[in-house]
DNA sequence: ATAAAAACCGACCGATCATTCGGTTGGTAT
DNA sequence: ATACCAACCGAATGATCGGTCGGTTTTTAT
């Protein structure tokens, strides 16, 4: 691997734990052996080098979508959303520091100012919620979901899906066991009145 | 209101728009006109104010939620879910500084180290799932709701709705208009069925 | 083999950080 | 009037921060 490549990924993991304003280049530095002027050498400053965690995030969730949409098929709009959770909750778990640094606000607060920070941003949750309400107006085509707007409950859908993956991370209580009550209330809100 | 007050006030305000490690005592100096040592001398450094904001936190929220049960009543155990979402929402509403902490990773990252975070952490959680457990478990014997676990539906139920709050504070979309859609995914996912 | 380019290094810089401390002020009890 | 104490102040401190720069090593192309 190559170091800029160890850079990024070591970043990505203190960035995501300890926060970008609570990482030091210094730390950054002992985790890579890599000397601070290095770092320096393949990202502008320290914005820029969390800009390109960021890029790396989003092309990585686009990707891992776009390679589960080609490769999976379902019977119906209903079984397609039940899958799509089901795989975000999978990738969320593999990639544990990138979605955390989702899950934290700086980004957001990026975001703000930095038009750049914001297109990834958007980049992500556009290309999640669209695939949610993909299967959601399939479902309503073939019958097996019944929603006013497939767009606001595709909404409603992620945030229940990403807020019981945030409440993992609290590590408040041990919630990992929610994914069956998940998939059931998923269910419950798509399904078409008997 | 004591300058002890301002300071708490105004470091809310900071700590959840610029983060705690994103802001400086000379910025909280400056917005309270208080004196860096005054600060020091209401509290012993930096990361107790931030102790004490977030009890502040977790009373306020306690409170409002004695309060909101004491004063209303409902027909039944799906009525009372609905208002507890409702004014869930509108306490954020009121309250945007002090939950924008709650949204942000820091105070849970501090919990991990320091049982104080932890406790004030946990005993909003708590009461705030013990809430929605008891309108699903008067819903539950009253028949307007049917779950297989009261807290588990609670959970889900919950992240649902702080996690649509939470999309709101992202700025990116304006998912405002989420409430309709988000209160009849809470009646879908609690209604019994037929 | 050689030259150009890219990667890499670490001492150095000015700015800023949280915290300390010696001292002043204003109110309160005696 | 005196003594006391909490509230308040801001200059000083040492550590650490992000970022720069001149120079060395490694890689690549010819």
């Amino acid at each position: 691997m190559s170091k800029r490549n160890a850079i990024l990924v070591a970043a990505t993991q203190l960035f995501s734990r300890n926060g970008f304003q609570g990482t030091s280049m210094a730390q950054l530095s002992r985790l890579t052996d890599a000397a601070r002027g290095t770092i320096f050498h393949h990202f502008t400053n320290k914005e820029d080098l969390f800009l390109n965690i960021l890029k790396n995030v989003q092309e990585n969730i686009l990707t891992a979508f776009r390679h589960h949409k080609e490769t999976t098929c379902y019977e119906n709009g209903m079984e397609m959303v039940e899958g799509v959770v089901t795989f975000y909750l999978s990738l969320a778990g593999e990639n544990e520091d990138q979605f955390l640094l989702l899950h934290r606000h700086y980004p957001y607060q990026m975001a703000e100012t930095n038009p750049a920070f914001r297109s990834y941003l958007e980049a992500v949750y556009t290309c999640l919620l669209d695939i949610f309400e993909e299967g959601i107006s399939i479902g309503i085509l073939d019958g097996s979901v019944k929603a006013e707007s497939p767009r606001n409950t595709a909404m409603v859908l992620f945030a229940m899906v990403d807020g019981v993956a945030r409440f993992n991370t609290y590590n408040l209580y041990q919630a990992g066991s929610l994914y069956q009550d998940l998939i059931t209330s998923c269910r419950k809100i798509l399904a078409p009145g008997s």
